[in-house]
DNA sequence: TGGGATACTATGGGCGTCAATGGAACCATG
DNA sequence: CATGGTTCCATTGACGCCCATAGTATCCCA
């Protein structure tokens, strides 16, 4: 188990923590990451999380931008200037800032939906929304590709 | 045997657990899979399964989009974030998660039929309707190719 | 070729462990 | 002294793990 994949309703409790699904906490383990690096998703009501591999990802799109550049100065202030690193107690629990709960639109509850090589961090009703919208975009583009007919895979499956 | 192939019908016991059938364990076991990835299939009643070689799948198909562009994010949320990874016990038995039994229509047994690197799992009785439509479709290719060859997986064997 | 023994699969149930959650104690800080 | 944050402990409920049973197919040997 390398990615986070899956997704998980938790509970904030009076304090305002939430425990970190234990599938992800095996990864990010894994992953050598002490604390868990998040910031707010672009476009989206909700918070990108993980560990060094998100990290990573940032780093190398902000570099896709020339040194000193209008774009890449902006990209890194939205970014690593909104970022923060959440650090686990014993019990793998997490303390949302109040700013990350309010981009997400966060009340008592919370949604850690894998996404691979990182999770997002949903309020659990807008992440219903999310998710009907984008198994529709799935569909519509498996139609696309031609993968209609009997359970054919996505890319290829021809017969010849 | 490297492929999954035939179908199974199998009970689900009081707890919610099914055997999954034992040719596709063996062929699971020397697919190095851990457990068993799963996610709804698209369009479908019915449960998309299978080891590595179906994750594999689903990674390419994500990684041909740049990262944070729009489309990687609707399918990675898509397709990584309704999926899970179920592990079987001692005895080779899974439990599907209530979200998965719920698209797939299942309530007390489950079809399994295999598609050569990948598996579905079904409820018996939608299953019956789906494959009657499929062998009707199998009929229109074959006669469409002149009637030879191609009588086998929907979707072409791939050699190995 | 037939009968018995054997191996294995599917299924049922009990028990222990771990994760999620709540709450209390303890330290730092103003 | 008050307050907020952090660490530690306790409960409960689910899930994983183990053993038991039955039915079936297979194999071996007479």
């Amino acid at each position: 188990m390398d990615r986070f994949v899956s997704q998980f309703i938790l509970r904030l409790d009076a304090k305002g923590r939430v425990s970190v699904p234990a599938p992800f906490r095996a990864v990010l383990v894994q992953d050598k990451s002490e604390g868990i690096f998040c910031c707010p998703a672009v476009g989206r009501p909700a918070i990108e999380a993980g560990g060094s591999a998100l990290l990573t990802e940032i780093e190398q799109l902000i570099a896709s931008y020339p040194p000193f550049s209008e774009e890449r100065e902006t990209i890194a202030t939205a970014l690593y200037g909104t970022s923060e690193t959440l650090k686990m107690d014993g019990e793998g629990r997490v303390t949302l800032s109040d700013p990350m709960k309010d981009h997400a639109g966060i009340m008592d509850a919370v949604a850690f939906i894998g996404l691979g090589h990182k999770f997002q961090i949903w309020a659990p009703d807008r992440l219903g929304a999310q998710l009907s919208e984008a198994t529709g975009a799935v569909r519509r583009l498996r139609k696309r590709l031609g993968a209609q007919g009997a359970a054919g895979q996505p890319h290829g499956a021809r017969e010849k």
